[in-house]
This record gives structure tokens, C-alpha cells and sequence, in this order.
RNA sequence: GCGCCCGUAGCUCAGUCGGAUAGAGCGUCGGACUUCGAAUCCGCAGGCCGCAGGUUCGAAUCCUGCCGGGCGUACCA
């Protein structure tokens, strides 16, 4: 079984080679696989307007941030900034006009652009030359599985925790949410040049930890026919019946007499590890692992809790009230002061927390990213509060809320009640739609939405499916190299890397192609700095779109060979970014289907 | 009551540091397989971007108020 786990957990794709660059010695001229002339022109544009205004006698103010957008229109070009309109109050002076200036100081050496013009109330707008275009091709072929990877991370240590559900029972499709959503924001951060590390914090401390043993006590008691009541909130989901019956044949029928207080620890620990091994499989099966398992109790063993509040104490956040200790959270912006020690002498839940993240920065991680359940953003203004009392920037916490999943079939919803124990599980969903359809339907829509979940829909193997859509297209490219075999055309991969041939790309759906192509690792720059999948469906379904419909009117293979070996080029780094933006994703890149 | 999130095409949703004429899928209707995969493509229709103000050269996007929906408001975990 654990073997089992541990080989699905296995990607089973090639994982993507490790990062290799010196962090220190970057510039972005070292970087040609980032977008490739979207970053060119960028940096074009800051060498004009910093030698702009060096020529009028302005001292270039703060960084100067340059947009670069596609237009709607496509008279408007490929690219259009709105750099000069946004200088216009630093510089006094109206922004056709300083849009002139700029292209005064701009040196295209490389001849990047065709084309470049003034427009509107004082947009520029770039025409690239089809060359370099095609250049991208070339690109992304002599790297195609790195292709996309950038260092906007320079190497900084971000930790991104993630599911952390409670060990009281199987993972249900709200996780399985949260599942996709931390570990393609992992897999983008890696991408991106972060070193990362994805964990998992295990609840298995507090009251909620001994109502379960009891959850279990019963069941157990019930199995061996005695009468006991199965109390009220307690975990009643049938799981926990078969658990009981497990533990039976596990551990016999001796319990059966012993006293709830004697036994309850064996009790707890049995259902504790049992359910979260079973959180384990389930998550190796939906493609997700994990660095670090973390466990709170942990924590508590090694005082790390009381260590957290006398720091805080010692900071002055703390103060003794109604017999409970306080966190005066209220100083970093928060609504109420929380208490972290009840006067009881129990710590809340909310101090061990504190002391989990006290502990994730000690480790050395210079961001956290948490991912939670919407269900919990009344505990954001707290959370950041108390990692500003421990001495971080607030900014050091970026918090994603995940919203809920609402769970249909044929358009009806399914009644998820948590306290009947009725709840579709991660698994049950998995087994009937597939770990492709799940985790793309769960990446289309932004964290913070909620998503309507159809299981009819997920596994609907048509055009209803996006997932398809997307992984067809990788499908019958995959064909179009299989029957040039047949036919006995080679295609000539050393000449499309340098660029032979790729002139002969030149239909306008052609060029747009390349220019999407291009975009990629620009969709995960931007995937990286929001904390977002979503952009990854979309940029996905765009790109496929584009290449369905060049397909249906144009042929790869023709008697023209040269044109044919451009077009193989082009067939094949498309096929290259879906694998590798696929990869991302966690979903498979079939090449039948 | 207070706080957070969300209101964009019939439905589900993109539009993320404010940009030029508002985007996609599904659904409706009509077309394209003797040719590299029709799980595809092509076309038609569909909008006071919740409402009202404000900020500015310019607002779906930022601010304020209202309306509607979701969630949260514990010395629970």
C-alpha cells in the first residue's frame, strides 16, 4: 500500500529538468526563452526612454513600469504600450509628444520591428517583423521543456501550503479544489524560478482530535453489539463505520470492555493515521505530493506555542484580560483583539497557528503563500496581523482563498451535507471522471469564484469538455508527425532551430501562432505574480483554438517540402507548449485518444 | 448590525497594478468529412458590464452610496 502511494505520487510524465542558473548574474539579456520579443521590445522601450530623458534633462524618476498590450484591433498592431500617456504628468508635456520623443531614442538594431506608430491620444503601437517570429520557433525547439521558465524568483524561498484538511475524514471535492489550485501554483512559482516547498499541516491536535477517537469508540461498540448512543455532532459519516470495522480486524474485539478514558489515545491515533493515509492516496492519486507533512501536535510537543506568545509578550502584542491572554491584533489593522489563551489555560487554535508560521519563517522561507477555503477569510486580517507582530512585512503572507465547489449532476445540485456524513468524496469523483477532467475543470476558473462542478459535464468526452478540447489538439498533432512517417517525410528538427525553412511561415494565422507561442512564458510570469492557474486554461484554449482552425484550412503536409518542413516546425512547438503547459497543470498530454 | 467576496450575452465564466470598437465556451439556428484525427472547423444571433454618483484625457476595472447573492462574524477546530 505504501508503495502503492509512493509510485503514484510518481509523476508519470518526465518531470521537468531542474533549474540551473546563477541567481546572482542575471540580466534579462540572459534570458531568451522568457517571452522572447514581448521582453526585447520592453526592454528596447527602457533604453529609449531612459536616453529620452537623459536628452531633455530628466532624471529618470522611480522605475519606470511598461505595460505592453496586445489590441483588440489589429490595425493597432502586435504589441501597444501606454508608457508615454502615463509619463505625462511627471513630464509636463502632452503624450503624442513624448511618444515622439521616445521613438527618437529607439534603436531597433536587431530590426525587431517593421513597423512602429503613434495612435490615438498617444499609444505606440509595434509591428513586429515576421522574422522574428519565426525566431520563437527556433527557440522553443532547441529547449522545448524549459521553454517558459524565467527567474523572476531569483531563487527566493517560497513555501506554499495547501489542503491541510482536517485528519476527521476523506478529502471531498471542495479539497480536491484547493488540491489543483496549490500545486499548480507550485508547479508555476518552480517555473518562475522560486525554489519551492509544498506542505501540508496536519490538524491533529485539539478537541477535534478527541471527539474523533470517540467517533470511533462507538462505531467500534456498535460493531460488537453493544447499545450506545452515537452522539451529536460527532463524525458520522459511514467512513467512520468502516474504519471501526477495520480496527476490528485489526485489533480483535478486546476494547470492547475497557473504559472510553483507558483507550481513547489508541483510538484517536488508529483514526488519525488511518484517515490521513488515506488523504495521502488520495491526493497521490489526484497527481498531488507534498515536501512536508506538518503536524501541529508537533508544536505543542515542543512548546513552541508558549515559546510564540512569550515573544509576542515580550514585544508588548500580548495582554492577560477576563483571565484569558490576548493578541492585540487590533494594532496591525485587524477588527477585535484575539485571544490565544483561554481561561481555561487551553490554548485556541488561532495561537497554534501563530506559532506554525512563526516556525515556517524560522526555516528560512522568505514568503509564505497559504492556501485556504474560502470559509476562512474571517482569519486573513488575523493571520497577517500576527505575522506582522512577529517582526515580517505583512507582505511576507500571501493568503489565496479558494472558493467552494458546488457540486451538480445534469444541472441538479448534489446534496453535500458534512454533519450527515453525505458528501461526494475526491475519490468518488475522481474514479468517475478522471484526474485530467478534474483538475482542469477545477484550474478554469479564478480561486476566488466559485465553481459549479457538473459530473456530467467532467466526464462528457466531447466538445462540452475543455480538457478535451485542449488535449485532442496534442492528440492529432501527435497524428500529423506519425503519418509524415508513414509517408516516409523526415522532418528536419536541426533546421527548424536555426531557423531554416521558418520564413516560409507567413499566413496572417501563422504568424498569430507564433506570437501566442511567444506569450507563454509571459502567461506563467503572470500565473506567478497574481498566485493564479487560471490564466493557464485560458492561454491553453486560445492557442488550441487558433491551431484547430489553421488545421482545418491549411495542410502540414503538402507537396511543397520546404513549406512543409516550416510547418512541422510550427506543428511542433505547438505540440511542445501544450506538453509543457500541460505539465504545469498536472494533466496528462495524450498522443491518441 | 459589522466585515470580506461576488453581480459582465439565455447559462457558466474570462477580462489582475485604468486604455482604443466588450471576450470565450455552452445553448439556438445554418453550413463543411473521397484529402495530415469531424472529440474539429466555418457562419448567424445575442450586452444601459447590478443601479446611481464621483475621480480623469480615458472606468467593466479606482472611490462613495444603494440594491441583490454567497461566506464569515467564539475564550470552536
Amino acid at each position: 500500500m505504501e508503495a502503492d502511494a509512493a509510485d503514484a505520487c510518481r509523476p508519470q510524465w518526465t518531470p521537468l529538468p531542474p533549474l540551473r542558473m546563477e541567481p546572482r548574474s542575471l540580466q534579462i539579456k540572459d534570458f531568451p526563452l522568457m517571452s522572447l520579443v514581448r521582453n526585447r521590445l520592453i526592454q528596447l522601450l527602457q533604453e529609449a526612454i531612459e536616453s529620452m530623458l537623459e536628452g531633455i534633462g530628466q532624471q529618470p524618476s522611480d522605475p519606470i513600469h511598461i505595460e505592453l498590450d496586445i489590441p483588440k484591433i489589429a490595425e493597432h498592431g502586435h504589441y501597444a504600450t501606454n508608457v508615454a500617456m502615463s509619463l505625462t504628468r511627471h513630464l509636463k508635456r502632452n503624450p503624442r509628444e513624448i511618444a515622439g520623443l521616445i521613438l527618437r531614442s529607439l534603436q531597433d538594431r536587431e530590426g525587431l520591428l517593421h513597423k512602429v506608430e503613434i495612435a490615438g491620444p498617444g499609444f505606440i503601437n509595434f509591428f513586429i517583423n515576421s522574422g522574428s517570429w519565426q525566431a520563437i520557433v527556433a527557440e522553443i525547439l532547441k529547449a522545448p521543456r524549459v521553454y517558459g521558465r524565467q527567474d523572476l524568483g531569483r531563487n527566493r524561498r517560497v513555501q506554499v501550503e495547501f489542503v491541510s484538511a482536517n485528519p476527521t475524514g476523506p478529502l471531498h471535492i471542495g479539497h480536491g479544489r484547493g488540491a489543483a489550485t496549490g500545486d499548480v501554483v507550485a508547479n508555476v512559482l518552480q517555473a518562475c524560478g522560486y525554489s519551492v516547498q509544498r506542505e501540508y499541516y496536519i490538524n491533529d491536535a485539539g478537541n477535534q482530535m478527541d471527539t474523533l477517537g470517540r467517533s470511533l469508540y462507538y462505531r467500534y461498540q456498535q460493531l460488537l453489539g453493544r447499545q450506545v448512543e452515537f452522539p451529536e455532532n460527532h463524525y458520522r459519516g459511514e467512513y467512520m463505520v468502516d474504519l471501526a470495522r477495520e480496527f476490528r480486524e485489526l485489533q480483535g474485539d478486546r476494547y470492547g470492555n475497557r473504559p472510553l478514558e483507558e483507550v481513547l489515545d489508541h483510538f484517536t491515533r488508529f483514526a488519525a493515521d488511518r484517515i490521513l493515509e488515506g488523504i495521502r492516496e488520495d491526493l497521490s492519486a489526484f497527481g498531488v505530493c507534498f515536501d512536508a507533512w506538518f503536524s501541529e501536535r508537533s508544536l505543542h510537543e515542543a512548546g513552541a506555542i508558549e515559546k510564540t506568545i512569550e515573544e509576542l509578550k515580550s514585544k508588548g502584542h500580548v495582554y492577560e484580560q477576563d483571565g484569558a491572554t490576548w493578541f492585540r491584533s487590533t494594532a496591525f489593522g485587524d477588527e477585535k483583539d484575539r485571544v490565544v489563551v483561554r481561561a481555561n489555560g487551553m490554548s485556541t487554535y488561532f495561537a497554534a497557528d501563530l506559532a506554525y508560521h512563526r516556525d515556517k519563517f524560522e526555516r528560512g522561507f522568505d514568503t509564505l503563500v497559504d492556501i485556504w477555503g474560502a470559509d476562512h477569510h474571517g482569519y486573513v486580517e488575523r493571520m497577517l496581523a500576527g505575522v506582522q507582530a512577529l517582526g515580517r512585512d505583512r507582505s511576507d503572507l500571501k493568503i489565496i482563498l479558494v472558493q467552494l465547489v458546488n457540486l451538480l449532476r445534469g444541472g441538479e445540485p448534489v446534496a453535500m451535507s458534512t454533519r450527515a456524513g453525505e458528501f461526494v468524496t475526491l475519490k468518488e469523483v475522481l474514479d468517475e471522471v478522471g484526474r485530467d477532467a478534474a483538475r482542469f475543470l477545477f484550474l478554469t476558473r479564478r480561486s476566488d469564484s466559485p465553481l459549479d462542478f457538473d459530473l456530467e459535464v467532467a466526464k462528457m468526452q466531447s466538445n462540452d469538455n475543455p480538457v478535451y478540447y485542449v488535449q485532442y489538439a496534442h492528440a492529432r498533432l501527435c497524428s500529423v508527425f506519425e503519418v509524415a512517417r508513414e509517408r516516409g517525410v523526415h522532418w528536419d528538427q536541426a533546421a527548424g532551430e536555426s531557423l531554416a525553412h521558418l520564413d516560409r511561415l507567413e499566413l496572417p494565422q501563422e504568424l498569430e501562432l507564433m506570437r501566442l507561442l511567444g506569450e507563454y512564458p509571459h502567461v506563467l510570469a503572470n500565473c506567478a505574480r497574481c498566485l493564479e492557474a487560471h490564466f493557464i486554461p485560458y492561454y491553453l484554449h486560445e492557442l488550441v483554438s487558433l491551431f484547430h482552425s489553421y488545421y482545418n484550412q491549411n495542410r502540414i503536409l503538402g507537396d511543397d517540402p520546404p513549406l512543409t518542413q516550416a510547418r512541422l516546425s510550427l506543428a511542433a512547438a505547438i505540440r511542445e507548449v501544450l506538453r509543457n503547459a500541460l505539465e504545469i497543470l498536472g494533466v496528462s498530454a495524450p498522443e491518441r485518444m
